[in-house]
DNA sequence: CTTAGGG
DNA sequence: CCCTAAG
């Protein structure tokens, strides 16, 4: 009869029929959380507008006047090196999923008051093709370079106190993680409620909030959102060389990256399991880093136009979102450059934030993606400050309060390791530094376009007060471009690149040697990362307890991240560094994940590794369909090979039976007929399978 | 993005 | 696990 045959597929033993049809994909998508390509904004975006505000304000005093409430920075002047600025971060859509309810969810970052901090993370500016006066500015961010730099000119701190720990650091962590200020607009998956989301600004170290989340990334994903700010740099030296300036940043240890779990009802960030832990990858990897997101000018002088960038995506499953550059690096075969282009050109028009976070709060996908994007102004500026200017001996003192860095935002699964994390931030850091970014620089309030003066004729070495440098995207903005138009600063991508200058050191000093012992050779973060990851018994999913431990871990990564930075090539075709991945660290299937695929298999068949994947491992976030489609392939394998071959974890007989068995059974019934008549019936699918349930 | 396979 | 060609 019809009907039964309907229950039961195989109808003689077995194997049930799918339970789950296959749809059209287009549906499927649907459930899952979809997302437009729009945001690429990003953190950068943010801290670009950040950064602009804070100029503005050195420049004038406060001439913004929050349109949005919230999003406007007030800043005093002189405030501003200490001034942290309060950065808020609203997640700006949220997907819902059917069951895992992912949603992905942007930030926008508003500015508050006083939370806003920045801190002075690394930079790197690249200098402009020449500049007389700053000639090959590169920034190096390890303090190591400081020495090694002949100092010239040392950079004072301009304000003592930024301490890293300090407000900013730490408020800003706070700030942005509070959810209350952040007005998050959640609405949807509330079932996660429980998922928690930390945010992270920057270090895990940070503080006790942060600890409440540490470990636990308990469900879902956490989305981690690092905003780099620099550090608030304690000292730095410029060194002079003849027509060379060479800016160093020290970014002291902890400073640099602290990062703030925020564990929050802000919202669930949970993306569908599917692609995830993949997809966060790929986009780290991309190999495109160098595209550097261009940003729209930000207009931070007018929050309301521009003031804040809304940043979301609407990516479908983005794990991680990093400025635009993740984005592109996500679509990288396909049309990176196509988005981020489009993207930027498109400007929202000013939409509110509060437009745009309600519209992610309704989880419209719809929202334009102009809008998000829409990032105008100085990306990330730094603000120098303190006059002491003075110059002695021709060299001019500088002091930068805060050199921003632009933010990112990450969401990785709960269940990721403190490696993965770390190195996901690394990259991201990477990715952005490694973007093309102009420095540019400002005197008085005024740009300094002329790369050919020197600093005396600009002024600067005299009196400037209000001398400030800008990060600048390398986007063509007519009107914003600094120094040099377009010139793009390149940095390598390579987190690696330069093994040379030692900058290992810092790094690893700060966190990763410490938890996790001693880092092998540092050359790169991601070996390091990756190395502790493997040092720790991560089993599978959870041990995000360990996390914990780790937390501090990331903040070395800064410095690695600093490092890289650090080393400007100016000229140098950016090394295409941007290694891809390095390989996913190994993670063994339990045999309990063995006993889950094979179930899912049996029901499902073969060929419908997506459907496995939702259906067994939709929480596994690090498992992807082609990791189960290659996990099966080796069950099927190690079954058919003695005992003895086999190798690994042993796979209890029974299961290898039963992967047998199902491998046979949809050998020969096309797991796409599922929905017919099986006929035959293969001779014998193991009776398990009617257990299945689901 | 998914599948399906080879490496 | 990775990478890719094909859908």
């Amino acid at each position: 009869m019809v009907s039964k045959k309907r229950l039961y597929y195989g109808g003689f033993d077995g194997f049930r029929a799918p339970v789950v049809p296959k749809a059209p994909r287009s549906l499927r998508r649907n459930w899952h959380k979809k997302s437009s390509e729009g945001s690429e904004i990003c953190p950068f975006e943010l801290l670009a507008a950040v950064a602009g505000k804070l100029l503005e304000e050195s420049e004038s005093s406060a001439s913004s006047t929050g349109s949005e409430g919230k999003e406007q920075i007030s800043i005093p002047k002189d405030g501003v090196k200490q001034e942290p600025l309060d950065v808020k971060l609203k997640p700006l859509r949220l997907e819902y999923l059917d069951q895992g309810c992912c949603a992905e969810s942007g930030f926008v970052h508003e500015h508050s008051n006083p939370e806003l901090k920045i801190e002075p993370l690394l930079t790197d500016l690249p200098q402009s093709d020449n500049d007389s006066g700053l000639e090959h500015a590169s920034v190096v961010t390890t303090s190591d370079f400081l020495k090694e730099v002949g100092t010239n000119v040392q950079l004072e701190a301009s304000d003592g106190k930024h301490g890293v720990d300090g407000p900013l650091s730490g408020d800003l962590c706070d700030v942005n993680m509070d959810t209350n200020r952040a007005e998050l607009h959640t609405e949807a998956v509330e079932k996660q409620s429980e998922d928690l989301t930390a945010v992270k600004t920057c270090s895990f170290r940070d503080t006790g909030k942060s600890s409440v989340n540490h470990g636990v990334l308990s469900k879902s994903y956490s989305s981690v959102h690092v905003p780099f700010f620099s550090d608030p740099v304690p000292s730095a030296c410029f060194p002079k060389h003849k027509g060379n300036v060479k800016i160093g940043i020290r970014d002291d240890d902890e400073n640099s990256f602290s990062c703030n779990h925020h564990s929050t009802k802000m919202r669930a960030f949970r993306l569908q399991s599917r692609a995830g832990y993949r997809r966060i990858r790929k986009i780290l990897t991309a190999k495109y880093w160098k595209a550097a997101p261009k940003l729209k000018d930000y207009e931070l002088s007018n929050p309301t136009s521009g003031g804040v960038n809304p940043f979301d995506h609407n990516k479908k499953n983005m794990y991680m979102r990093k400025c635009c550059q993740a984005e592109a690096a996500s679509k990288r075969r396909k049309l990176f450059h196509h988005s981020l282009k489009s993207d930027y050109v498109q400007e929202a028009s000013s939409e509110s934030i509060s437009n745009l976070h309600e519209r992610s709060a309704r989880g419209d996908k719809k929202r334009s993606p102009a809008a998000s994007k829409r990032a105008r102004g100085v990306t990330s500026s730094v603000i120098n400050h303190k006059g002491s200017f003075q110059s002695k001996d021709g060299h001019v003192k500088f002091s930068i309060k805060s050199f921003k860095v632009p933010e990112l935002h990450v969401e990785m699964p709960e269940t990721s390791t403190v490696g993965s994390l770390k190195r996901t931030i690394m990259e991201a850091v990477t990715a952005i530094l490694g973007g093309e970014l102009h420095v540019g620089v400002l005197v008085q309030g005024k740009k300094v376009r002329d790369d050919n003066r020197t600093l005396q004729q600009t002024g600067i070495s005299l009196n400037s007060d209000t001398l400030g440098f800008m990060l600048e995207p390398n986007l063509p903005q007519p009107s914003e471009s600094l120094i040099q138009e377009e010139h793009p600063l390149l940095l390598p991508c390579d987190t690696h690149q330069s093994p040379a200058r030692g900058p290992a050191t810092p790094i690893t000093d700060l966190g990763l040697s410490n938890s996790l012992g001693d880092p092998p050779s540092a050359t790169s973060l991601d070996n390091q990362v990756e190395m502790n990851r493997e040092s720790k018994p991560l089993p599978d999913e959870v041990s995000t307890e360990e996390i914990v431990v780790d937390s501090k871990a990331l903040v070395p990564v800064p410095a690695m991240n600093v490092e890289a930075l650090s080393i400007v090539p100016l000229n140098h075709k950016q090394s295409k560094r941007s290694e891809l991945s390095q390989r996913r660290t190994r993670r063994p299937f339990s045999v309990s994940e063995v006993e889950a695929l094979v179930e899912a298999v049996e029901t499902l068949g073969t060929g419908r590794w997506r459907d496995v994947k939702i259906r067994a491992f939709d929480d596994a976030n690090h498992r992807t369909y082609v990791d189960l489609k290659d996990k099966w392939k080796t069950l099927v394998h190690t079954a058919s090979i003695s005992p003895q071959q086999r190798r690994g974890e042993p796979v209890p007989q029974d299961l290898l039976d039963r992967v047998l068995a199902a491998h046979a059974y949809w050998s020969q019934h096309q797991s796409k007929q599922q929905g017919k008549h099986q006929s035959e019936g293969v001779g014998s699918p193991v009776k398990v399978c009617l257990e299945l349930e689901s």
